[in-house]
RNA sequence: GGCCCCGUGGCGGAACUGGUAGACGCAACGGACUUAAAAUCCGUAGCUACGAAAAGGGCGUGCCGGUUCGACUCCGGCCGGGGCCACCA
């Protein structure tokens, strides 16, 4: 008998969507929406397995939805802008654009053999000029709304890459893309005042019920809401200083008062002082040098003056210089109570300062309450703390804030950890800054009708440093308001910028605005968004806060730009390794007689743990040969299969080989079913038992993988089909119109998942539609119910037994039933039962 | 250090709001077909130093305890693995 074959298959469907055109999303539909969006990718030249999966799943909700009866869109664009295309002009002598443009074609086509149900009329990359225009303008309204800025300050410098980075672009103290330890820099640089909207980030991640806990609270975190206090101490040379605290409560346990190195009374009493500019510059090269903070030892320098506390003018605290104040957070200033911080605590060891606790755990007398190694952070009673004392935490802090403010030298504030974007790249290949500085107007926008500001194609890329700022040409320009000699902006946007509004740009990609409103309105916000988690906080709180912006710029009427968020797991592979310790490519390895060992030698070779798939261990598997040898519906069924889709998933071998199997056994049981007869019912060897069996079957897994398809339970509808597969194989005695509608059903409900296969069924099975445009079966609720049901027996939480009653059997008869089972009287052993508890349905439990 | 998540057969994993633990798949084993292999088909399968091989028991969701007629599921405490943030006042 034939076999399936994939590739002829898979290239015959393809071409067929593509001619009928059945993927275009209509706007202005009066059907209902569904905007369904995968992250878009970077062009690196090649898909990955996680791209596989990403648009594997993305895909099987885009066609779900579609028979759902939803206008459906599902578009592709290209996250284009970034440094790879920078660092291969460099190395390799190519033109970014061209590269980059070879890389889109290239994947372009190998996203297309994967099947995918997109709307590719609406494909952009972020570096085509019309992309670049609409981004400009977005950046010169948010500017004019106040919501861009530029400022001079403390930024993270990548050395490797050269440029700047935004907070959350560095982890552990390293650049998130080159692995380098951020040094700082005092720089004017260009910032998003995503702080501006601080609280409705955090309050609106409540109200985002379809993303996962894990991102909300990561969000949550990252933001870092604190309510407390901010007042001011007088200084002994008649300066003030005001400090940030949560814990207001703790005043009277201060001991001494701390600047952050970078504070600016820290810079001013640094001038005339060598000693304490000495400090400075040492706090400074222990930030960056070394990476941990952790073990790094509490730091101070006693500026010599005093500090008086503010319920207490003549109670002088010394006022020091210490290495853990941060000048980002709160006001760079703060005031040490040792007994209830742990960092104050290790600081006044050091330097000899007064341990007073002002807060004693309940149950303890304070005068029998010592601090040791730890700060006391629980809650208690206020102690030592004048007219404070007796009163818990809260009331405390109540008190304390309600005192300053009356005397007007404190105020209660929020305080966030979440800080400014900042979006200035001293790189080439990103969108340019549409600003120029003016020798007298200073900074001027560009005008509107001058956009695009497009990259010059001659920069050098063989100089260290921005190709623009070496770019003579390209820099020097006359102010377009005053017409005096002006340079432009030389640096570009981080590419995060890019992808925090592209999805508003599919809507109308042809739109002579950034975004379409009126498209916008119907499609927006994204009903189902996945991607990894790896941008939980990073692209998905930038594009929340450029909603915000464009929102208030009347772009857009939504609150937030995904209402559901998937969020997948990684692919991981087993990791190979030569006697050398050298890592080996899993095609390099081969299994004989039990034992691995490298192809074509008797080199054994040593299996490592499945780990994340990664260039470095080289357990990669590349997609395209899968796909060559097995087809895009057997790619697309391992993604799909046996793991739940958050979590990481291995690709083994085996895995893959199962899924092609059932592939074939799929087509099998379609074509040897040619010629079964629709009409026929009750012919001479069809069992109505087996029939209706075979109906159930059909029904129960059309309801089950749709109720998992909208749960987005893949492995769960998965193992529903190959139930339902089951069923058909067992069921020769079934009547050939079961048999029809089993089959039919089949191919409908594997369709999402594997639609080439799917469309090839149906075609067997005689039908002359397109299965992606057939709609969604309904299940009939009649074939769901059943007139009896098994229902277990314990005998005291224990199962003894199992019996079979009728659906609608009352408690009395299943009472009397289950007692008179044998395995149940056996198990009494003569003893009365006590309690019979009667689960209807379900269960039945004897108390002895 | 803080916050969070997760521990179920050889493996990936099912089990709805507390109600028959192990669906479905992978691997394995026994058998059929075949000169042979592949492919395919039929069947077995949590563990068990209980029992005669049957019937029937016992033990089982990391460990200890609790709540309940009943716990993978709820509560408390341990142990183990993972993630995020990391001097955030």
């Amino acid at each position: 008998m034939a076999r399936y074959n994939a590739r002829d298959s898979e290239a015959r469907w393809q071409a067929e969507w593509e001619r009928r055109d059945v993927f275009a999303a209509r706007n202005g539909s009066a059907r209902p929406k569904c905007y369904v969006l995968e992250m878009f990718p970077y062009p690196s030249g090649r898909i990955h397995m996680g791209h596989v999966r990403n648009y594997t799943m993305g895909d099987v909700i885009a066609r779900f939805r579609r028979a759902q009866g939803f206008n459906v869109l599902h578009p592709m664009g290209w996250d284009a802008f970034g440094l790879p295309a920078e660092n291969a002009a460099r190395d390799q002598g190519v033109n970014p654009r061209e590269w980059t443009y070879a890389n889109i074609a290239a994947m372009r086509g190998q996203l297309k053999s994967m099947g995918l149900a997109l709307d590719w009329s609406r494909e952009f990359a972020t570096c085509d000029a019309s992309y670049i225009k609409h981004q400009q303008k977005l950046f010169l309204d948010f500017y004019r709304e106040g919501l861009v800025y530029r400022a001079e300050a403390n930024v993270n410098w990548d050395p490797v890459d050269r440029t700047v980075l935004a907070n959350e672009q560095v982890i552990e103290g390293r650049g998130w893309r080159s692995g380098a330890p951020v040094e700082r820099r005092k720089l004017a640089q260009w910032f998003f005042r995503i702080t501006a909207f601080a609280d409705d980030l955090l309050e609106a991640l409540d109200r985002l019920e379809r993303w996962p806990e894990k991102v909300r609270l990561m969000q949550k975190n990252w933001i870092g809401r604190s309510e407390g206090l901010r007042f001011s101490f007088a200084l002994s040379n008649g300066q003030s200083v005001e400090v940030f605290s949560t814990r207001p409560d703790t005043l009277f346990g201060a001991s001494f008062v701390a600047l952050s190195p970078d504070h600016p009374l820290t810079e001013e009493l640094a001038k005339d002082n060598p000693a304490l500019a000495d400090f400075v510059a040492r706090c400074r090269r222990l930030g960056t040098a070394e990476e941990t903070i952790e073990t790094a030892e509490k730091r101070g320098y006693n500026t010599g003056l005093t500090a008086a506390h503010p319920f207490a003018p003549a109670w002088q605290l010394p006022v020091f210089v210490a290495n853990f104040v941060l000048m980002a957070y709160g006001t760079g200033a703060i005031f040490g109570c040792p007994a209830h911080d742990q960092r104050d605590l290790e600081f006044a060891r050091k330097y000899g300062l007064p341990v007073l606790p002002v807060v004693v755990p309940e149950g303890v007398e304070a005068a029998d309450f010592a601090i040791g190694e730890e700060a006391w952070l629980g809650p208690g009673r206020l102690a030592n703390s004048r007219f404070l004392d007796g009163l818990d935490v809260e009331g405390a802090k109540r008190e304390v804030a309600n005192r300053l403010e009356a005397s007007g030298c404190g105020v209660r504030t929020v305080n966030y950890r979440l800080r400014d974007w900042l979006v200035s790249r001293q790189r080439y290949w990103g969108c340019p800054i549409p600003m120029v500085h003016c020798s007298v107007c200073g900074i001027v926008p560009l005008r509107e009708s001058d956009l695009p500001l497009l990259l010059p194609e001659d920069a050098r890329f063989d100089v260290a440093g921005n190709p623009l700022d070496h770019h003579p040409a390209w820099k020097h320009v006359v102010c377009p308001v005053c017409g005096n000699p002006a340079r432009r902006d030389t640096d570009t946007l981080d590419t995060f910028v890019d992808s925090s509004w592209y999805f508003a740009r599919f809507c109308d990609t042809q739109a002579d605005q950034p975004v379409n409103r009126d498209a916008a309105d119907y499609w927006l916000p994204v009903d189902q968004y996945i991607g990894g988690i790896e941008h939980a906080i990073l692209h998905l709180l930038y594009s929340r806060f450029f909603v915000r912006g464009l929102r208030k710029l009347g772009y857009v009427g939504i609150d937030e730009p995904f209402a559901g968020l998937f969020t997948q797991g990684m692919l991981c592979h087993e990791t190979y390794r030569a006697p050398d310790g050298q890592w080996l490519p899993p095609e390099d390895v081969e299994r004989r007689d039990g034992v691995a060992v490298r192809k074509g030698t008797n080199v054994p070779v040593t299996i490592g743990p499945s780990e994340k798939m990664s260039k470095s261990k080289k357990n990669v598997i590349a997609p395209e040969t899968i796909i060559d040898v097995f087809g895009a519906d057997t790619i697309r069924w391992f993604m799909l299969s046996d793991t739940p889709p958050e979590r990481d998933i291995e690709w083994t071998e085996r895995g893959a080989e199962g899924c092609w199997r059932f592939v074939q056994r799929v087509y099998r049981l379609v074509t040897e079913a040619k010629g079964i007869d629709p009409a026929e019912t009750s012919a001479a060897g069809c069992a109505r038992d087996a029939t209706l069996e075979l109906r159930r079957a059909t029904h129960r897994a059309i309801r089950a993988v749709t109720d998992d398809l909208e749960a987005l339970r893949f492995n769960r509808a998965v193992a529903q089909i190959y139930t339902l597969t089951n069923a058909l194989e067992a069921a020769g005695a079934a009547s050939g119109s079961a048999r029809r509608e089993a089959l039919e059903t089949l191919a409908r409900l594997i369709n999402p998942m594997m639609p080439h296969l799917a469309e090839t069924c149906w075609a067997a099975l005689g039908r002359d539609t397109l299965l992606a445009e057939e709609p969604w079966p309904a299940a009939d609720p009649d074939l769901l119910r059943s007139d009896s049901i098994t229902i277990a027996v314990q005998v005291n939480g224990k199962r003894r037994g199992e019996m079979e009653v009728p659906m609608e059997a009352d408690d009395e008869f299943v009472r009397s039933r289950a007692l008179a089972l044998d395995s149940v009287v056996r198990a009494l052993d003569g003893k009365p039962p006590r309690r019979i508890i009667v689960v209807r349905g379900r269960i039945v439990n004897v108390v002895a």
